[in-house]
Parts: structure tokens; C-alpha cells; sequence
DNA sequence: CTAAATGCAAACTATTTGCAACGAT
DNA sequence: ATCGTTGCAAATAGTTTGCATTTAG
């Protein structure tokens, strides 16, 4: 494993945010301000296929980047903000409709975050 | 309704296929050859921000637009191929779970499809 | 010493936007 | 006459690639 590469799956794996390439990118200047985004991007790669990295993808947005432990999303329909939620696990369930071919799966809510909500209301009540 | 976002809507709803963007503007020319892919994008953007039609996202690979009707997805880890697959529906669950913020869901499962899982067993015969 | 990793710039893909012309009410 | 729709070209965003250089085992 390569300086970055050990640098960025930490930063991933041990961040909530549910970051993009850019933002990690930003992160990683800070310690190494010679680094070039496509390196990042080489890395998210190289991470994410060999199983130690999510990437996430909506609809839209740019692809976010995420630890790997079982987690699923909640995804606000207004502002596009991620936030991990723990939702029964379907694994078994889904092994057993799909047998050996089954490999993962990827569940996402969507919803109107607490915040939009707010926002929501207020300007109604004007 | 337009012309064309009726046409589009058309081709999307009556496909059981997972089409691009650049997929249905093809469909579109062969009545229309005068149209050009922006206007198809700005029809499906339409579309799908009146909930008439899915859009479907995988990491790395081009948006996919999909009939309403509720299904899942299969997608093939190897070559990217989506199928549909009916699974238990986890609405009310979700719901149960999340109450009334609850707005929709989208389970994606991650396979080896049947072509793919073929093509890998006659490679390793060899 | 060798193979892999990095920097850099350029390429590419998917998608969106601004604007002028057009078409339907 | 007006307002939304379309064509067109250009812009943008996100991401990947090729190649020369550097770095690490």
C-alpha cells in the first residue's frame, strides 16, 4: 500500500461525511500539498475495486465515498444530503431468493431531511 | 404535453430494457430525425421530476431511465447489465421504521449475471 | 533494478445551459 | 402576442488516460 493510497482509505474510512473525490481531495492537500486529483481518483479506484471502499452514487450528484461497515443510506430528496441509517439486514433474505449468485446489495431511502423540512415549513407559514 | 416528452415517455414506459439517455434519443430519431439529445435530456429531466419515470444510478455508468412500476434491480457486477426483479416490498417496513418522512426507496442487488458467470466458467475450463 | 505510483495535461463522457428561432394556443 | 419548446453550440462537471518522471521495495 502506497502513502496515498494508506492516506486516503483512511480519511474515507474513518469519516461519517459521506465525501466526494474533490472533497477528499482538499483533505489530502492539507498533508500533501503536491498531490493531484486524478491521483485521488487512481486511488478511490484502486480502493474501491479491491473491496475496502464504498462509492455511492445518486442520481445527479457527484460520487460520494464511504466506509466500508454494513450500513444503508437515507437520501433527502431536496437537498441531496446522505446519512447513514441501520436498516434490517436483507442479506439473508436476498440469498435466499437469489442463491450463491447473490454478492451484495445496496438499499437507499429517500426522504426530506430534518433541515429541508424546516426550511419547508417556514416558508409555508409566510 | 409535448410532442416529444409524450414520445419519450412512450419509449421509456413501454421498455422493459434500462435505457441511456443517448439509447432513447436514437429510438426518438427514427420518427423525429430532427431532434438533438438536449432536448431529450431536458424532456427526461421533466419527466422524472413529475415522477412519470425512474432514473437509475450506478457508479460509473451512464443514467438509466426506467418505467415506474415497482420492481428492483439486479445489476451485474461484471459487464454493468440491470435486470428487473420483483422482491418483498419494504414500504411498510420503511415507514414503520421512518414514519411519515419515509418518500420511496431504491434497492439495487449486485450479481453475476447468467452470461457472465458462463463466459467466466469457460475461461477457467480452459 | 524493476515495477508500480505519481504528476500533469489532455481527453473524454455525460449532462446542462443560454439563447435565438419556432410553434401552439 | 405570448409562453413554453426546440435546435444548436458551447459550457460544465466528473472522471479517466497516456506518458514522462519519481518512488518504493
Amino acid at each position: 500500500m502506497t502513502r496515498y493510497e494508506k492516506e486516503i482509505y483512511g480519511i474515507v474510512s474513518n469519516s461519517y461525511e459521506h465525501l466526494t473525490a474533490e472533497k477528499i481531495f482538499e483533505e489530502l492537500k492539507k498533508k500533501y500539498p503536491g498531490v493531484v486529483l486524478a491521483t485521488v481518483y487512481n486511488n478511490l479506484n484502486k480502493l474501491w475495486e479491491a473491496g475496502m471502499i464504498r462509492k455511492v452514487s445518486v442520481e445527479g450528484m457527484a460520487d460520494r465515498y464511504d466506509r466500508m461497515e454494513k450500513h444503508d443510506h437515507l437520501v433527502c430528496r431536496h437537498c441531496g444530503k446522505l446519512a447513514d441509517i441501520g436498516l434490517e439486514d436483507l442479506t439473508l433474505s436476498l440469498k435466499g431468493q437469489l442463491g450463491e449468485f447473490f454478492l451484495s446489495y445496496d438499499l437507499k431511502v429517500f426522504y426530506i431531511c430534518p433541515e429541508c423540512r424546516e426550511r419547508l415549513n417556514n416558508e409555508n407559514e409566510r
